[in-house]
DNA sequence: TAATTTTGTATATTTTAATTGTCAAAAATG
DNA sequence: CATTTTTGACAATTAAAATATACAAAATTA
């Protein structure tokens, strides 16, 4: 059970922030939605649903990071993340 | 076109290191697939297939995360990246 | 302001992630 | 070592993301 103290961000909201980045993202270049769509072979509407904060997949997140070169970046934040840690101690 | 220098790190590698960050996080409070899934409402191939680096959706990455205490660092992250910049100038 | 482009929304279809159940291999436990 | 638990893999079904098309609102541009 989720400790509400610690559960101020929701889900929604990083969805909603992951959204607003990749429009940013897109808008720097002065690129459309269309074009963008076009150069990632994704159709338009999934752009849409992405920057609007809809339930995308990791491939249609991360195939636009990677074309604005935030992936790299984000990689390396992971990595650090993920180095297995032993389990917690049982006593 | 994506230039081979920038793109060292592939989408899959991404998902790959995900899916890795979140085992190691079940693991190190001695949780198994099952239970964590159950706590979460999703189910153990659900699960499964997010640590394998399978495309999942950003709603099981995040709900993983939030149960770890792992999403308000990253949401921190994406909101210092998504500060709306200006468009690239055209001189 | 008028014309053009872009974006948000809606519907229908296709593709695929998520689920359910099962089974054997692997890992952990007694 | 034997038993139990966990995990990875396989199919079949369900739910939902991605797609395609169309249209009006919004934003950009001339």
């Amino acid at each position: 059970m989720d400790n509400i103290l610690f559960d101020v961000v929701k889900v929604s909201d990083v969805k909603e922030q992951l959204g607003q980045w990749c429009k940013s993202l897109r808008k720097r270049q002065g690129l459309s939605q269309d074009e963008l769509g076009k150069s990632l072979n994704l159709s338009r509407l999934t752009i849409q649903h992405l920057e609007s904060g809809k339930n995308s997949t990791l491939d249609t997140l991360l195939k636009v990071l990677n074309h604005f070169q935030e992936m790299d970046e984000l990689y390396q934040y992971i990595q650090v993340k993920s180095v297995n840690q032993a389990p917690k101690s049982l006593y």
